[in-house]
DNA sequence: CCTCCTCATGAAACAAACTTGCATTTGCTG
DNA sequence: CAGCAAATGCAAGTTTGTTTCATGAGGAGG
């Protein structure tokens, strides 16, 4: 198991490895050798000691939901009438346990959860709704808003200007 | 290059298939053939199709963003003044353009774009609203979420009752 | 009913990539 | 200056990915 607590150094040499990985994981390692002017054996443990210290966290295949039956994306807006310890745990366990809600995030401002939900259909989503929204009492509103667009989708982190450590 | 527009009939051995590499796509054909009964060839052959049609839209390595300096992500509500086509594709190809954005959503409801935004700093996230929002005439409002929790974040589509096409 | 054709499959051979061991170099510390 | 720790490249060994090929299932047409 990787250690994903443990801080790490992170060079010129790891972040041009990252910049390759996070657009192409399947880039042989001897290929990013020859970009980052490192040898095939010097990438791969660095890739393995980034894995263990959890910097990368996945290495996974993209998924068109379209292509899957699943074309619908929204983005819900979730505000709670209480914000106990208790109650917002209870909240993320439920969303986060629901296979439709892509990405969960807990956020101030005017909202406390935004979800990223995919779902097949809008019958689909009007029944989640009545699961995860009208079925919890202390959901107190939420606001939906259909995508018509994808624009640009992915988790790519901007690696430019990375400090020596926060 | 893949022929994205492609449409591609899935069958059980597939979905099985995309599970698996969704959740990590470095696990080896032969064990991938374990699990869903099939041959490594032809879990191989499956995948380069899926590939090919654009089910699978890419392979890549999730990033920490707080491993590699950028502890922030922001949701951001963009409201437009005009939605005419000319001003809402400008819209779409500067916020693409944009490193830290790293998802746009052109969607409808009370906003017209929601973006998700990784920075390393609060300064760093009012220097991009300047440029972005302060500095597009069309741009008419903003909200802003801050993340306090990545409660659940991927990009994992959701395989259960997949219909056998749209 | 049979044959031809197409398609997907598995086994095996083959090629490529990953992984490890080892000696060397570099930079730091006592 | 000597010794130590860390990282590297080369080369060998191992795993994985890829191709080839013969077989069998399913469908269309004679």
């Amino acid at each position: 198991m990787a250690k994903l607590g443990s801080e790490i150094a992170l060079d010129t040499f790891d972040l041009a490895i990252l910049d390759v990985l996070q657009k192409d994981n399947a880039t042989p390692q001897r290929t990013i050798g020859e970009a980052v002017n490192l040898s095939a054996p010097a990438v791969q443990r660095r890739i393995k000691r980034m894995e263990e210290a959890g910097v990368i966290q996945a290495n996974c295949a993209i998924v068109d939901p379209a292509k899957v039956g699943q074309p619908i994306t929204i983005f819900v807006e979730v505000e709670v009438v209480s914000e106990t310890t208790e109650l917002i745990d209870a909240a993320k366990a439920e969303f986060s346990a629901t296979p439709e809600v892509q990405q969960c995030y807990y956020v101030t401002g005017e909202a406390d959860f935004i979800l990223v939900i995919v779902v097949a259909t809008m019958a689909d989503y009007e029944a989640l709704t009545r699961r995860l929204f009208f079925g919890n009492n202390n959901v107190k509103r939420f606001r939906t808003f259909v995508a018509m667009d994808r624009v640009k989708v992915g988790l790519t982190v901007p690696l430019k200007s990375v400090k020596p450590a926060g």
